[in-house]
RNA sequence: GGGCCGGUAGCUCAGUUGGUUAGAGCACACCCUUGAUAAGGGUGGGGUCGAAAGUUCGAGUCUUUCUCGGCCCA
């Protein structure tokens, strides 16, 4: 038998994919069509999807992270717009802040160039040069995703319509009074001479100086320990000379004692929390012997001596009660210096010591403190420590390593330091509560997000905004040279925003700032800040220039998508600035997603080796593979990737492809679309029907997937149909239908309206993950439409009349009785009575009498493919299904390969060999 | 150090309000096929559900402790 004469699968659809070299081939056309364009033509009107770009900093390759962050997106948006929406997504980047001012003045080192040299201008003219060359790069290394987008009209922080806008913001907060000056301790590096945001600090171990020293009590309502010593335990005895207050907790008990101290103090009676009692003694190398015992309410209203009392520093050092104090390490009574640390900040504060400038920006003591004023705090501690030997009020001096906060940049020990900063208050127009109800309006997924973001917001300090850099907007702030009043006036700020949306804010620096003023003030009457904003102000500020100002987005965007660690980053300070100037969020929804460690749930570092970058996947296995892995990992815990992994997900994505190869091959890529509400149900054999009833319920859960996100196991669910349902049931007992029957015949025809009917259903469902692959089968099968995409189709609709429960219960049990015959039909198989399943008879007994009766008109021999079958029914079995397989007798027709000793019943007039 | 989240077969994931011998796909092994062929089919092995203790008639599911990992914070 010639096999022209069969039916055999030809397509131009090829089993191996390349996809390292052809998808690129993709990515021009849907430059050359302009994709974006046609998608937002084409949904022009329709419902508005819109997830709003958390904008990455413009530096640096991206990495897996970023590629996750970005197919997620991709994914999310393509699944809307296939259902119909307009779903619209513009790219955005962040571009203003301190790691690229970093990266120039790395090149000034380099070049022997000195920064204070080169003017403010021309230095944040290299800074923007380096951030829109960073985007250019970006920009390709994302659409190489598949990431369809408008890349032509991205946004960025440091554009000038951006800038001005972002006055505006701040205007708004200034007008409304929430925007304050305030004298704070905040992390500052002595060395870049700035304060530092909490993402720009690193801990890392440090050893330092830590002093046991002596706090003499002057008055107390404890008339006993008057005159003995309070003693405090610290790792940075250069706050010492800071010093204002002395901090314990009531709940604890504390113990007066003597020491065996060899005249190291002044006296021999000591003070600290009983709990302690052990290390303090272990650690200053002293026997102590408690005298008395007593709780530590009892302690209110005492008041102690500075150990400097008698060489200048003659105030009073009340004892505050703190519950901040513990018996982790220490003595139980914490040492308070106001301008050194928030909880001592606060705890001053609320008690009524006002922090005072005690250190300057370089880190040398201010005039604030007698004795040391010009001394660099790095070099305090030896001084100090001596000093305190001198005062015998040194109890006892060592080194201690510990985790301490360094500057990410220069790895410089970090310190607190009271500064005049700006802050937006969480408290003075209620922006706390304003950020906790509309968290609670927003849905997240996972809904753990919610938690996790609430409770960061529900503890935070006032946000502080303000930076002592130069590559970001300027805070427009003005100050009255007469009373020092803050200017504010909305012409000013809509002054200084309409110049920038011209010109960018590079203005602010020119000397002569009467042009920001305007008319109405004189510039002469004025300071003008030196500070910038932080950078967390400017991304959380997006909404507001990209959202609100384009005609093709809306406010609020439907979703904000970015990593989990964005709860305290983007996420966070959008919410803030949106509550804070439009008093709700500027989203409905957060889609947060997990981290991606290597194959052992490790994080990725250089120094491990185990970073994997998406530009070795893409050269490797193509963007489809990382997509499918993106889809299928569980975005709500961290995401594992390995080169093990994505091997298995590139087998997966063959069995995928060659269930398209079947398909295709079948109908010979020859396509028509099929009406699916014309299709008589009737009229079509029953595993015809019962493959449209899989296909109207796998819809059903693929929808109730997509609208909860839950990719992984959307596309478990697609994957698995391929593979069980597919590929292992209808295409292998339809084979020989395909293959051997007449082109034309009734049965073949229902069989190839089905196969069109998956085609388009898989084609479709796979879109938004498999962008590559499902665009190169759409353009095999609709050659006319040149200008054609996959990803302009919407999804098919499922007509109901395809659900059919009762047919589908009854297939359920066909295949129960298939799974019974096949491991029959394998034991003859393991004795080599036979190899094909073809070679086997079957004979199948039932034991119920309503199986029997669901199966008896059932042509086993087709659902087994075997070459004959046999079924009855015997109420004495003892299982429910018992199959019996013997070898077929005959011979074979050449043909439909079956064995028959009567002649082949379809082929019957061909020759029998 | 603190807060939050997580640890189910080699891998990716399911496991309802605690209820029979813990599931799926892939991978693996063996076999078949050679008319989806660098494809396809069949059968099968594989898990003390991170560890321990507790509550319960009964725990992958609840509690506690520990451990490992991740994010955030200090």
């Amino acid at each position: 038998m010639s096999k022209e004469h069969l039916n055999l699968p030809k397509t131009a659809f090829s089993m191996k994919a390349n996809l390292p070299n052809n998808e690129p081939e993709y990515l021009k056309f849907w430059e050359k069509i302009n994709l974006y364009k046609k998608l937002r033509s084409q949904s022009k009107g329709k419902e508005k999807f819109v997830l709003h770009d958390g904008p990455p900093y413009a530096n640096g390759n991206i990495h897996m992270g970023t590629a996750l962050n970005k197919i997620l997106k991709d994914i999310i948006i393509k699944f809307h717009q296939m259902d119909g929406k307009d779903s619209v997504y513009v790219p955005g980047w962040d571009c203003h802040g301190l790691p690229i001012e970093w990266k120039i003045e790395e090149q000034y080192k380099k070049n022997k160039k000195n920064k204070n040299d080169v003017p403010i201008i021309e230095f944040r003219k290299e800074c923007r040069d380096f951030a829109s060359k960073w985007i250019e790069i970006h920009k390709d290394q994302f659409k190489r995703l598949g990431v369809i987008g408008d890349w032509e009209n991205y946004y960025s922080t440091m554009s000038f319509d951006a800038e001005a806008q972002i006055v505006r913001e701040l205007g708004k907060f200034l007008k409304e009074g929430s925007l304050f000056k305030g004298y704070k301790p905040v992390l500052w590096s002595t060395v870049e001479k700035t304060a530092l945001a909490d993402a720009e600090v690193e801990y890392q171990d440090h050893v330092s100086d830590t002093i046991y020293a002596a706090f003499l009590v002057k008055s107390s309502n404890i008339k006993e320990i008057i005159g003995s010593n309070i003693i405090i335990w610290t790792t940075t005895p250069w706050t010492i000379p800071a010093n204002k207050a002395l901090a314990y907790n009531q709940s604890l008990d504390y113990v007066l004692c003597e020491i065996d101290t060899k005249d190291k103090l002044q006296n021999k009676k000591i003070i600290i929390a009983r709990e302690l009692l052990e290390s303090v003694s272990k650690d200053t190398e002293c026997k102590i012997n408690i005298l008395s015992e007593f709780k530590g309410k009892e302690f209110a209203g005492t008041i102690c001596n500075h150990p400097f009392h008698k060489i200048g520093y003659d105030y009073d050092v009340p004892m505050l009660e703190a519950r901040f104090v513990t018996t982790e390490q220490g003595t139980g009574i914490v040492h308070c210096a106001p301008s050194h640390g928030p909880d001592d900040f606060n705890l001053c504060i609320n008690n009524g010591i006002k922090a005072v400038e005690t250190v300057d920006d370089d880190g040398r003591y201010t005039k604030h403190i007698p004795i040391f004023e010009g001394t660099h705090i790095f070099k305090a501690n030896t001084i100090v420590i001596e000093k305190l030997k001198e005062t015998k009020t040194l109890l006892s001096n060592g080194k201690l390593t510990h985790s301490y906060p360094h500057s990410w940049r220069s790895k410089a020990p970090l310190v607190h330091r009271a500064t005049p900063q700006w802050f937006i208050s969480m408290e003075s127009h209620k922006l706390r509560d304003k950020a906790l109800k509309a968290i609670d309006d927003t849905t997240f997924y996972p809904a753990k997000g919610k938690e996790r973001i609430k409770s960061m917001i529900e503890t935070r300090p006032d946000w502080c905004v303000s930076r002592q850099r130069v590559w970001g907007v300027p805070l427009p702030i003005f100050t009255s040279k007469k009373n020092g009043e803050i200017l504010i006036d909305d012409e000013v700020f809509e002054n200084i925003a309409k110049i920038y949306e011209i010109e960018g804010s590079d203005c602010w620096f020119e000397e002569n700032f009467q042009r920001l003023l305007g008319d109405k003030y004189k510039a002469a009457d004025f300071t003008k800040s030196s500070d910038i904003v932080e950078v967390w102000f400017d991304s959380g500020s997006t909404h507001s220039f990209v959202l609100e100002k384009r005609e093709d987005l809306k406010w609020p965007a439907s979703m904000y998508l970015e990593g989990s660690d964005q709860h305290r980053g983007w996420f966070h300070s959008s919410l803030l600035e949106s509550c804070g100037t439009r008093g709700r969020a500027p989203f409905e929804s957060i889609l947060s997603h997990g981290f991606v460690v290597d194959g052992k749930g490790l994080k990725m570092s250089k120094s491990t080796g185990n970073v994997i970058a998406p530009e070795d996947i893409l050269k490797k296995y193509g963007a489809d593979i990382l997509r499918i892995w993106v889809a299928s990992s569980n975005y709500a815990e961290d995401l594992r990737i390995d080169y093990s992994i994505l091997d298995q997900h590139s087998e997966s994505y063959r069995k995928i492809r060659n269930t398209f190869r079947y398909l295709l091959g079948n109908m010979q890529d020859d396509y028509t679309k099929i009406d699916f509400e014309k299709i008589d149900l009737n009229d079509l054999p029953e595993l015809e029907k019962y493959m449209l009833h899989r296909i109207y319920m796998i819809n059903k859960s693929f929808n109730e997937y997509f609208k909860s996100y839950n990719f992984h196991n959307l596309y478990k669910e697609l994957l698995n149909f391929c593979t069980v349902e597919l590929s292992a049931f209808y295409f292998d007992i339809r084979k020989d239908l395909l293959y051997c029957d007449p082109k034309d015949s009734k049965k073949r025809s229902d069989c190839i309206i089905t196969l069109k009917v998956i085609l388009e259903c898989l084609l479709k469902w796979f879109a938004p993950i498999l962008s590559f692959t499902t665009e190169e089968i759409y353009h095999l099968i609709n050659k006319e439409d040149k200008e054609g995409s996959i990803h302009l189709q919407k999804f098919a609709k499922i007509p109901d009349q395809w659900k059919n429960e009762e047919l589908n219960n009854k297939w359920e049990k066909i295949k129960l009785i298939r799974d019974e015959a096949n491991i029959s039909i394998e034991s003859k198989r393991a004795e080599k009575i036979i190899g094909s399943s073809l070679e086997a008879n079957i004979e199948i007994k039932i034991k119920n009498q309503d199986m029997y009766n669901i199966a008896q008109n059932q042509d086993f021999s087709e659902i087994c493919i075997t070459s004959s079958a046999t079924i009855s029914n015997d109420n004495n079995l003892e299982k429910d299904i018992e199959v019996n397989c013997s070898k077929a007798e005959g011979s074979k027709c050449p043909v439909c390969w079956k064995i028959s000793k009567e002649i082949c019943e379809k082929h019957g007039h061909l020759t029998v060999q």
